[in-house]
DNA sequence: ATTGTATATTGCAATGTTACGATTAAATAA
DNA sequence: TTATTTAATCGTAACATTGCAATATACAAT
């Protein structure tokens, strides 16, 4: 049919997949360690930065924005965009619990 | 286009976001979780427990497989499926470094 | 050989993603 | 007011993803 079965999964997992599907792109990496790398807000140098079109690059903080990852405020002419701390926490512990659940035993296969 | 410009971004914001991506579908995620659980290997039962078709079943294996995030050994007639620890190691050490990156100061925006 | 069981593969419909040019909107500067 | 600057949105082309029925493959048992 084309389209995620969401019902049949759990809260957690589909939030999980959400959250890395935003992450889960080339450009989108870029630019949050563009916005990591300079702590202070950064604005749309990110256009000349990556290789990437106006368009496209407004269209992927968009993305970042929609899944919580990022929050942007209005700054003259410019928009300023930085990490949601709350979101970005969120990550890192449904994260370090699925990874962590792994315990390497004797290989099965 | 529609495709992602691999070419304008390093080797390992790529293999990131490749990685990411194979995480990122609750489908998948509770496959994993499923392995993880049953920390020796699981085979086709998979298909009863998630409520989807074995082909599509079948099919996200595949791309955990073609991600390296799981390995599979045929045991008879069916297939027994477990987690690749270098891949694991190598999510957790990036996905760490990446997040770990992310030091959070006095709010800006 | 034939049957049964477990997976993989193929083909296809429905939907989603990525990228960009063109346009619009909003704020400042002249 | 009229530019200029910055970013968002629209429209669209080219792919990619998701899900499943149908079919194929591979092995084991009869």
């Amino acid at each position: 049919m084309g389209l995620t079965r969401t019902e049949i999964f759990s809260a957690e997992q589909n939030q999980l997949a959400t959250l890395l599907k935003a992450l889960a792109h080339p450009a989108r990496i870029a630019i949050l360690q563009r916005i990591l790398a300079s702590n202070t807000c950064i604005c749309g140098d990110l256009v000349e930065e990556l290789g990437l079109a106006q368009a496209t690059i407004s269209q992927h903080l968009k993305e970042l924005k929609t899944a919580g990852i990022i929050q942007g405020t209005i700054e003259g002419v410019s928009v300023c965009y930085c990490i949601n701390p709350v979101t970005w926490k969120l990550i890192e512990t449904q994260m370090g619990a699925f990874l962590g659940a792994y315990i390497q035993e004797a290989d099965c296969c």
